[in-house]
RNA sequence: GGUUCCGUGGUCUAGGGGUAUGAUAUCUCGCUUACAACGAGAGGAUCACGAGUUCGAAUCUCGUCGGAACCA
């Protein structure tokens, strides 16, 4: 090969060929016969939207570097990729295309139509994903919506109700009376609202007819003996007037006292009627509204735990539709608004309202339609949670987080569960909740395990019910979506199959900070209630990705920039290299100047690769390390001591996730270390004809291993970039490669630090062309330099390199100091000893060196060798002086002092 | 409202008891037999604010203010 072959610039459009040849190669297919270690990730499986956005990209990314690195590492890497297919808004869509309304077709045709839609959207984005070259072993994928699956997650069903963890119950849920279903905590969404805080006097209830006052809190129904609106009782504030014959008793905060002479008596609920009790309770806050509030069947959460608190009776005024029943007497049919209305006009008209405030509020509404929630009382399939929250927190303990604050989200949330978990929705394209209830009996008929994946409304119980009857009611709720993909890292492991075992616990879960109280917590509750293990070693949480404005990329800010625009202009890599350069758990800015550095990178190291491509390629022989590495010179031996530690750098950053760690260490070696100091130190060998046959191979040879070796390095980043490239030394892919040995022998920090200070040296006299406007390739007649015996050791060892780097005929490293004059023009405390020497006295010192010029300090110490402050002896090892050098004779030479080094340089043209 | 994270040159960022890393932008100089989309140099930060601990705080502690995210 000649250099003729290397086209002058990176070409990322290429980038499509490479994912077509390691997919056609199945480089990343799982072995799982346990020949090496197994590493398992349970891939997060997307909603199938049909678009890759930037947050897929950035979570993606750490998955797909993941997975390489520790394919070069030598494991056996499972990285499957699953879809989670089931959701609202997949109806809505079909919906919308089609131009129909989910009943009008039969539920089979509807559930088509979806399958239809996901499936073309999978397929969309899975095409995404290999473009951004992620590695997946597309052989294992797994697709929610199929039979497979559905067994999966109707098995894990029958399980659990089994173990007496899945139960059907009343309950009160959140529900969308627009989309008529329950909804979960998770999907209920806050916004802030104006509404009216309504003060409603509730009188004194007349008892006299009443024969049997209730001794528990129940409220007493409507009887003729109505009080009188104008009475005063009790004023309480409300939002939600529309609400008032759903309310079955009053609340205050117990030491009010204002009211607690009245704790015990029943007043009446006006309009509606019935006499409710009045009792107390700590949740109150008497600052807000009057400080007594109705308890309603349900106005928010805490009506919810109150009723339950005290055992409260339970009065249904709104329909599933949000329309009010018959409890709601006369309001009866009216929605919610038109009944809130109706209900302030009468309670003005007949003089109960005594006045209205405005009122911010945080109205829960759905995720989806935004319509406000409310809470109703139904009848629904539960899994309870609470049962196992303390194994969940153990089993979170035992599973290394990353970031490790991440955990606190899970525990906070996992304490904080009032109520169980809603696992029916009334949807149709979602997995069937296996169940028939008997038509005589009412018994719940679950199906035969073998018999799985069902669907209630077209398949039948086997047997009739033990009453005898044969006749069966569907249920025709179905599960929510997180029972699918809760089982995530089961169905990588092909639970229930026989061997699952060696493929579970997942060793990483990979996933977003935002569904760490969903998706992470479910998981973890459903693995232990099925395997009794927890669902992963490791769980690596990374954030979110936030536009140039600085604020989380979201449709509605208008700041989302897709991954293909990226793509098209930079290449896969670049975005993956602005992905990776980045922490676990924090979030991310996208930024356009990102973007064209990881593009600048590549380009770089392309030209540096350009370069040693018309010389390593050549005739001579490099293939016997063993023989070359005698000839190796110190400059090579240098830049091989580097490479080892940016291997040893980069291997502990991919390990422990530190991606941003990584990248910017290989950048920083490749950029500097390598190409603008290596490659310059190097060229003269190249091109020189008084060079050595062996010095010229080394050169050539260490060329060419560090380029080689970096690349793989780099590879698990920007797997596109790295394969072009790589494919010049080795027709096998970079992906099938192992990770590059350190080289013991040339692992020393002298071998790193004594070169440094050459390089150091060689800036030096650059730095003194440039200051001098000579140009960097004019040769110079002679250089001295004067330094330390240390620092003479180190240069002569390297003065070949240093004369050949910077063109110097005659190069002079000497002991001592030139004929020259040396004035100290600045003194400054070297406060790293000073401190801990001096203690307390610091201070003093520091201000004896402000308050006196460098004259005369350094005056003072070179005519006693110390300074004296009070009682204190200072010598110059403490302080940091700066000197000018100015010559002292006739002679026409350059006088050039360095601020870093202990060395002078005296330069003759 | 709860929880968590974060405030460091104009902008972004590393570090985490001894006057601060790097990137980007700006200015100056230079065509290094790979790369001018390059290289070298310069300027630019009382490390959000206040208190405490300490000889010494950007760093530790507490408080305040500000931002963001997740959840209610």
């Amino acid at each position: 090969m000649s250099a003729k072959n290397i086209e002058k610039d990176y070409d990322h459009k290429k980038e499509k060929l490479w994912c077509e040849r390691w997919q056609d190669d199945e480089i990343f297919k799982y072995i799982g016969d346990g020949t090496r270690p197994r590493y398992i990730i349970d891939t997060p499986p997307p909603y199938p939207t049909g678009k890759l956005h930037l947050g897929h990209v950035l979570n993606w990314v750490y998955m797909d570097m993941d997975a390489r690195f520790r394919r070069l590492k030598g494991y056996d890497v499972l990285f499957p990729q699953g879809w989670d297919c089931h959701g609202l808004p997949t109806e809505v869509k079909v919906e919308e295309t089609h131009n129909i309304k989910k009943n009008d077709v039969s539920r089979a045709e509807f559930r088509k139509m979806c399958v239809e839609l996901t499936t073309e959207n999978i397929e969309l984005m899975r095409h995404q994903m290999q473009k951004v070259g992620f590695s997946q072993d597309w052989s294992r994928e797994f697709i929610t919506m199929t039979p497979e699956y559905r067994k999966r997650t109707q098995l894990s069903f029958l399980k659990m109700h089994e173990q007496e963890l899945i139960y059907r119950g009343i309950h009160p849920v959140y529900w969308c009376p627009r989309c008529e279903t329950a909804i979960a905590f998770a999907e209920v969404e806050y916004s802030d609202n104006k509404s009216h805080l309504n003060y409603v006097n509730f009188p004194p209830a007349d008892l006299s007819d009443v024969s049997n006052i209730p001794e528990d809190n129940s409220y007493i129904r409507p009887d003729s003996n109505k009080a009188d609106s104008k009475e005063k009782g009790i004023l309480i504030a409300t939002s939600r007037p529309e609400l008032m014959s759903a309310c079955v008793a009053v609340v205050i905060h117990p030491e009010d006292e204002r009211y607690n002479h009245l704790l015990g008596k029943y007043v009446e609920v006006p309009l509606t009627s019935q006499k409710v009790k009045i009792i107390a309770d700590e949740e109150v806050d008497p600052e807000f509204g009057t400080g007594a509030v109705m308890i309603c069947t349900f106005g928010d959460k805490t009506d919810v735990s109150w009723v339950n608190k005290y055992d409260l009776e339970v009065i249904e005024a709104i329909t599933e539709q949000g329309i009010m029943t018959s409890a709601a007497g006369k309001y009866e049919g009216m929605t919610l608004q038109d009944a809130k209305k109706a209900t302030i006009k009468d309670l003005k008209d007949e003089g109960y309202l005594i006045k209205q405030e405005e009122l911010d509020q945080n109205v829960g509404q759905c995720w989806r339609c935004k319509t406000p929630i409310e809470i109703l009382v139904k009848k629904q399939w539960f899994i309870a949670v609470r049962k196992l929250i303390d194994d969940v927190k153990k089993s979170s303990s035992e599973i290394r987080w990353v970031p490790d604050h991440m955990e606190s989200r899970l525990l906070n949330w996992a304490d904080s569960m009032e109520w169980d978990w809603c696992i029916s929705r009334q949807r149709l394209f979602a997995t069937p909740i296996p169940v028939w209830y008997c038509k005589e009996c009412g018994k719940v008929i679950l199906p035969n395990e073998e018999d799985l994946p069902i669907d209630p409304t077209e398949d039948m119980p086997k047997q009739p019910c033990e009453c005898g009857c044969n006749e069966f009611i569907p249920e025709t709720d179905v599960l929510d979506t997180w029972m699918d993909s809760s089982i995530s890292p089961l169905s990588v492991a092909e639970w229930p199959n026989p061997g699952y075992e060696n493929n579970f616990p997942s060793t990483i879960r990979p996933q977003g900070h935002d569904i760490i109280r969903t998706w992470t917590f479910y998981t973890m509750l459903r693995c232990l209630a099925l395997t009794g293990k927890k669902p992963w070693e490791d769980i690596i949480i990374n954030g979110m990705v936030f536009g140039e404005d600085g604020y989380k990329m979201s449709k509605s800010r208008g700041n989302v920039i897709g991954p293909e625009e990226v793509i098209e202009e930079y290449g896969a890599d670049a975005l993956r290299i602005w992905a990776s350069n980045s922490l676990p758990g924090s979030d991310v800015a996208f930024a356009w100047k990102d973007i064209k550095h990881g593009y600048k990178f590549f380009r770089k190291f392309w030209n540096a690769f350009r370069f040693i491509s018309m010389h390593i390629f050549s005739d001579d022989d490099l293939s016997n390390p063993c023989e070359i590495e005698k000839y190796l010179n110190p400059m090579d031996k240098w830049i091989v001591s580097k490479f080892n530690s940016l291997n040893k750098i980069t291997n502990q950053g991919f390990n422990d996730f530190e991606y941003a760690k990584a990248v910017t260490t290989i950048e920083q070696f490749v950029w500097h270390d390598f190409c603008d100091e290596y490659i310059e130190a190097v060229k003269y060998r190249l091109y020189g004809d008084d060079v050595s046959d062996n010095s010229r191979i080394a050169a050539k040879f260490t060329l060419k291993y560090i380029v080689e070796n970096t690349l793989i390095l780099l590879s698990p980043i920007a797997p596109f970039f790295t394969e072009e490239v790589y494919q010049h030394f080795n027709s096998e892919s970079i992906h099938v490669q192992k990770w590059p040995d350190v080289i013991e022998t040339l692992d020393e920090d002298s071998l790193r630090d004594n070169g440094d200070l050459t390089i150091e040296l060689i800036d030096e006299v650059r730095r003194f062309k440039s200051s001098n406007k000579i140009p960097l390739n004019v040769p110079l007649n002679t250089v001295n330099v004067y330094t330390n015996g240390d620092l003479e050791k180190i240069f002569n060892l390297y003065s070949e390199d240093i004369k050949g780097t910077l063109k110097i005929s005659n190069l002079n490293i000497l002991i001592g100091k030139p004929d020259v004059h040396e004035n100290v023009i600045e003194v400054e405390p070297d406060m790293s000893k000073i401190g801990p020497e001096f203690r307390k006295d610091a201070g003093k010192i520091i201000g004896y060196i402000n308050s006196h010029s460098a004259d005369e300090i350094a005056k003072e110490l070179e005519e006693s060798g110390n300074l004296t402050i009070d009682d204190l002896e200072v010598s110059s090892d403490y302080l940091n002086l700066k000197t000018e050098v100015v010559g002292s004779t006739g002679e026409k030479v350059d006088i050039f002092q360095s601020e870093k080094l202990d060395i002078i340089l005296e330069v003759i043209r």
